[in-house]
DNA sequence: TTTCCTCCTTGATTTCGATCAAGAACGACG
DNA sequence: CGTCGTTCTTGATCGAAATCAAGGAGGAAA
């Protein structure tokens, strides 16, 4: 799974679209040159300040995104307002339904974030004419399919514990695009988003981080920067088989 | 998202592959008649007894199957024997995992099942000369990332009787290929499995039934034939929005 | 029939995480 | 500087679901 997750990110394709820039391989490493001169014409770059949306739930979809730089929260909300993080997505993710023009969830910047939008119509013209494209949609919607049933079972099976231990291996594996684990970062979700994102309430969140701040496990300055000590005792705390 | 269920499953497409016979959309539909005649050569119509594994968490992947008859469940299951169903299939779903030949997962009828079985090699070939073969590929993984999602809600934000409505709303608007919802139906799946989709025990299953059937929201007949009264009373019950 | 066996229900008790409540830490702003 | 407002932590209490325990219902096989 992972193997196939470099296999997008660290593609050899040397293009991207004009707006992005040289550093994300997304889904425009699948574009011919005439495809991506084509599509930057359409695209562009977005600053997303943290607590905006992309897109509300329900809403018509306009656009998909690549992430350049930041966090993004996809989340779905009960009428009563019960909110549950369904999804966190990392640069260089892509952003989107393909085939639906109506999401069922929102979209919200978790940290400042950079997002190169890329209109539907157009994207999806070519995904038609591109199998290369269509393939990396595809594979893109396998990969967040695999990881939405990891983190069902981390939501159905799991302790507070093993559920805080899970979102912290989560972030030190996933928070960096060029390095495939990290021992020390920056929180980028609230302890409110770390709650809806593991189905538990802030304060038991609180509880547990300080818990494992207590048995040495993790180190955290300003409630924001962690320190993983032992990134193996973690994910054995988590319950996941590295 | 319904709407593109149907589109798959109701599409007029007239053939399948000759093992799996008229009924069923699955991902053959999308086949021409050659691709059909080469394909039907390698299928083969398998039945499942309840409780036998299609394949094992862990084990490489041989081949695809089309459900012709029955409920698959898939489980991830932890080292300690924790269990999480992330995922029902019912007919004419499409189970397998694309780009893939190791499964995170285990397949395991929840029923007495009948699959047409597709080796793998085969349909991979097919799908990288047949654009749209691979669109429906696409599209299944899209739907079911959609309904994991949405089980996340489920999952993580609800109580144990919304739980427990949401899984019997579930079962209504599935157990019936050809309906789109449905009043009577018997549960293809035990307490226990119940209880590991929805993130509970048994016991806390059995006492909300139990509630439900008290209330005459459902009536239940030999542990395992249900009648909804009201469709539209259950979907409140659930938390879902129709 | 009787004996298992599996699956399910029900009751008693415990426990983990939610809820309620208070205060600490920090930054923004007058 | 002090005063908000926000976010996080900690403590006390509550409650929903887990656990522990017992027994019932139905089916298969002797």
């Amino acid at each position: 799974m992972d193997a196939l997750r470099k296999d997008i990110h660290n593609s050899d394709v040397p293009l991207v679209c004009r707006s992005c820039e040289a550093r994300h391989g997304g889904v425009c490493g699948a574009l011919t040159t005439e495809q991506l001169s084509e599509l930057s014409r359409f695209t562009s770059r977005k600053t997303i300040n943290t607590g905006a949306e992309l897109h509300g739930q329900g809403e018509p979809v306009r656009s998909y995104a690549n992430i350049l730089r930041g966090v993004v929260k996809l989340t779905k909300m009960m009428p009563d307002g019960r909110q549950q993080i369904v999804g966190l997505q990392f640069a260089p993710d892509f952003i989107g339904r393909p085939f639906s023009s109506e999401s069922a969830l929102s979209a919200e910047a978790a940290t400042d974030t950079e997002v190169c939008a890329l209109p539907k119509a157009a994207l999806d013209r070519m995904a038609n004419n591109s199998p290369d494209l269509e393939r990396r949609l595809h594979n893109q919607a396998l990969i967040e399919l695999d990881e939405a049933r990891d983190w069902m079972l981390t939501l159905g099976r799991k302790t507070a514990r093993e559920k805080v231990a899970s979102f912290l291996y989560l972030i030190a594996t996933h928070i960096d695009p060029d390095k495939a684990e990290v021992l020390q970062f920056e929180l980028p979700l609230t302890r409110q988003d770390i709650g809806d994102f593991l189905g538990l309430t802030i304060e038991t969140v609180s509880r547990q981080m300080t818990k494992l701040r207590q048995e040495k496990i993790i180190h955290v300055e300003n409630n924001r920067n962690v320190t993983v000590h032992n990134l193996a005792t973690l994910a054995e705390v988590a319950g996941v088989d590295r």
